[in-house]
DNA sequence: CTGTATCCCGCAAGATACTG
DNA sequence: CAGTATCTTGCGGGATACAG
């Protein structure tokens, strides 16, 4: 773990005073945002519908809402197609792209979530035992 | 972040069906939990209080709430000492430590907070030039 | 096709007060 | 000291309808 000090960005609320990754986590961790961005950098470029089917569970509304955040955050680009139809795509930037690090290290730790499954049963065991 | 809600998925089917990562961001990265993860495993073992008053902002029932999520995963752990006045001590476990990869990508990757506020302000003006 | 516009609800999270 | 117990609230997210 990073020993640096690091400068905590004004605006932020509360959590980022005992920890200064949270900015980051907040940023990048808000629901849907892992899939849009996973999607756009493991398989390319998408239109709308293709993003809403390939989550499938999202609607129309807040996959809206999440793709003008990562827009406005600059991770994502957004280019409109003046065709009839209509055509949007929706692609990684850089910036988006420079998270894969990040991405390898989730992906590499999400080998332990066995361990966690089994944790879970062992204290839910115990809380059981001493109900009764 | 995370789930933000970590806890149990409610009845929404979840995004992992497009993205692997998302149960382990998901776990991980509820509201307050990189802050006490973080504070536990750069500064050692804390008691009740001392995780309080470090992370000033939290109010007693929610800071029970997360601490007790993070035992059953089992990424902290929970010693009750009886004596008097009673003393808990709260510390990761090997499995919380094994996210420092993870941490350590996050804690490099806020380098590029700026160009996302850079981003962020490029996309507000070009949104107000718009309006009117 | 690519979105808005509303309305609504569950629940994480906050405030406050109290206890073994 | 280390928590519960209760009540309240903000808002992310869902459902539905509709528009350019």
């Amino acid at each position: 773990m990073a020993e640096r000090t690091m400068h905590i960005p004004s605006g932020s609320v509360p959590p980022e005073l005992a920890c200064p990754i949270t900015p980051v986590v907040e940023l990048i961790f808000s629901r849907w945002t892992t899939a849009i961005l996973w999607t756009l950098h493991r398989d390319g470029p998408h239109r709308f519908t293709e993003l809403e089917s390939h989550i499938a569970t999202i609607t129309p509304k807040v996959l809206t809402e999440r793709l003008r955040a990562l827009e406005r955050d600059g991770l994502i680009t957004r280019t409109y197609h003046p065709e009839v139809p209509p055509r949007v795509v929706y692609d990684i930037t850089d910036l988006g792209r420079s998270l894969s690090p990040v991405f390898a290290a989730l992906a590499n730790w999400s080998d332990n979530l066995s361990d966690v499954e089994r944790a879970r049963r062992s204290f839910d065991a115990k809380r059981k035992r001493k109900r009764r």
